[in-house]
DNA sequence: ATCAGTTGTCGCATATAATGAGATTTATAA
DNA sequence: TTATAAATCTCATTATATGCGACAACTGAT
C-alpha cells in the first residue's frame, strides 16, 4: 500500500454515523506519525476534498461539491435521460429510477418520484447491490463477454448466492438470455414486495451506460398487466437511445463524454 | 510539491468544458514518468474518485456521487436551513440562496427560486467570489477577529480592490459596522441589476456557519421597500438559528456536525 | 472466436522524497 | 492579554516513490 493510497484511505473513515475525522482516527488507521497524519490532512485539505472543521475535527470539502455539480452537468445520463424519465413517469404516475454504471459499482443517479405512498428507499449517490435487483442485472447482461468473465472470476461467490449460475457456462447463458429479453423484471431482490422493471440504456457505441428501472408494488405490477409495463419501459429506455444517439451526432462524436469501463480486472480484481 | 499534492493536482484537471482525463495530461501536469502517471490515476480509481472510461480517459468516479450525498444528508445547514427558506421563499415569491462558508470558499448550498422569471444564474456546487457579493460580506463581517487577520494579512489587495478597506483597520471598522448591521444589502456586485441581502447564519455557539440571501431586480427591490425585506431575512435567519440551536439542546452538543474552520492560515495563505 | 495493436501493469535498481522526533509557531478560550 | 492545545516546521535518516523496459490485459477488426 502506497502513501497515496493511505491518504485517500482517509475518506474510508466518513460514512452516515460520522461527518468528521480526528487526528486520531488518521494515525489510526494508517499507523503513521502524528506529523504524516497531519501531513496527508493537509493536503487533502489543500485540494479542498477536506477542510478542517472546529473540535480539531476535518470534515468533507467544498471540493466534493465543485466535482458533484461537475458530474450532474456532464453525465450523459443525467443530462438526456433524467427529462425522459420524468416525463414517464409523470404521465404514468408511476416511479422510475435512473443507474449508473461505474466500472465496478451501480449507483443511482436519479430518481422520478410521482407516487408519493411509496417511501423513497432509494436516493442519488446511493449504492446498490451489483447482482441483485433489475437495475443491476439488466446492466450485468449487457456488459461484453469479456468483462463478464472477469466479473465471474473475482465475484464468482456472489454470483452464485444470487442464483446467476455457478460456473461460467451457466452465467453466461444466463446473462445472454436476459439480454435477449430487452428487459428485466425481479420481484422484492432489493426491497420486499417491490418490482424492478429494467431496461438497458446505451451510449452510439452500443455500451450499457445504465439503466431505467420502474418501480411498482406487487399489487400494482399484477394490476397492470406485466407485457404493458415492459414496454414502457423499453420504449423509454429507446427513446433515451435515440437523443444520446442524435446528441453524439450534432456534436460530433468525439464530444460525448467517454462513459466508465472496468479497469485492469483479471490483475486488481475489479476495484478500480 | 509533494507526491500527495501531485496526485491531488489531477482533479484540478477536470472542469465545464473538460469531462475526462487523458495519461497525456497527467504526464504534462505532474512531470512524472508514464509508469507513475498510470500509478496516481490507479490509485485515484481504487479510491472510486476517478473511473477508468472508454478511449483511453479518466473521469470523475462514484466515490464523489457518494461523498456529496454524505454530505448532504449531514451538512447542519442543508438540513435545518433549507426547508426555512423553501417555505419563506414560496410565501413571499421571491427568490433566496443558502451559502455554505468552507474555510476559504463560500459556496452555494442550495436554492428558492420560485420567481422564474430571474434566471437562475446560481446553482448548488458554484463558488461564489469571497469578497463581493452580500452572500460573501455577510459570512465575512462574522468571523472572528484572528480570522478577519489572517485573511487580511494574504488577500490585502482584493480587500482594497473590493472597497472594505486598504489597511487592517480599515476593514475590521467596515466588518465591525456589517456585523452590527445584521444583515448586508448588496447592489449587482455579482450579477447586474440584482440586489441581494443577505443575514448570517450561526451556529449554537455563535460561529457563522453561512448565509441566508434573498435576490431580487433592483426595480422590485425599490418598490418593496428595504425595512422590510432586511426584516423578512434576517427574521428567517434567526428561525434558523433557532432550529439550529434546539436540535443541539436535543441531540446533546457534541452530536451537531462541527463546521468547518480556516487552517493554519498565517502559513499557508489560506489555502487548506 | 482469434489475433494484431494499443493501453495498462509489474519487477527491480536507484535516488529522491517521505518519514518521525521534537522544537516552534499558530489558534482558541478564558 | 495570557495559557493551553493544535498544527506546522526542521532536519537527519532511510523507507519508498520513481523510471525503465518487459509483459500482460484489453479492444476491435478480421
Amino acid at each position: 500500500m502506497t502513501s497515496l493510497d493511505k491518504m485517500l484511505g482517509i475518506l474510508d473513515l466518513f460514512d452516515d454515523d460520522k461527518v468528521g475525522v480526528q487526528l486520531e482516527d488518521v494515525m489510526q488507521l494508517t499507523r503513521l506519525s502524528r506529523a504524516t497524519a497531519y501531513r496527508y490532512l493537509q493536503s487533502l485539505s489543500k485540494a479542498g476534498v477536506l477542510a478542517p472543521a472546529t473540535g480539531n475535527t476535518y470534515v468533507l470539502g467544498p471540493r466534493v461539491i465543485e466535482l458533484d455539480r461537475l458530474m450532474r452537468l456532464t453525465d450523459p445520463l443525467l443530462t438526456n435521460a433524467s427529462p425522459v424519465m420524468h416525463e414517464v413517469a409523470g404521465a404514468l404516475r408511476i416511479n422510475f429510477m435512473l443507474c449508473s454504471y461505474y466500472g465496478n459499482k451501480v449507483m443511482c443517479a436519479d430518481l422520478a418520484w410521482p407516487d408519493e405512498s411509496l417511501t423513497r428507499f432509494y436516493e442519488r449517490g446511493r449504492p446498490m447491490p451489483m447482482f441483485r435487483g433489475a437495475m443491476a442485472k439488466v446492466i450485468l447482461s449487457n456488459l461484453t463477454p469479456y468483462q463478464l468473465r472477469s466479473i465471474m472470476l473475482w465475484h464468482a461467490d456472489e454470483i452464485r448466492a444470487a442464483g446467476l449460475g455457478s460456473n461460467w457456462d451457466e452465467f453466461r447463458t444466463t446473462m445472454s438470455r436476459m439480454r435477449k429479453e430487452g428487459c428485466v423484471v425481479t420481484h422484492g431482490e432489493v426491497i420486499p414486495d417491490l418490482v424492478g422493471i429494467g431496461a438497458p440504456i446505451f451510449d452510439p457505441d452500443k455500451r450499457v451506460l445504465g439503466s431505467l428501472v420502474m418501480i411498482l408494488r406487487e399489487e400494482t405490477f399484477a394490476h397492470s398487466g406485466e407485457e404493458l409495463m415492459r414496454r414502457h419501459v423499453i420504449d423509454a429506455a429507446v427513446r433515451i437511445d435515440a437523443k444520446l444517439a442524435s446528441v453524439a451526432e450534432k456534436t460530433g462524436m468525439p464530444a460525448l463524454p467517454a462513459r466508465p469501463r472496468r479497469g485492469n480486472v483479471l490483475r486488481n480484481g475489479g476495484a478500480a
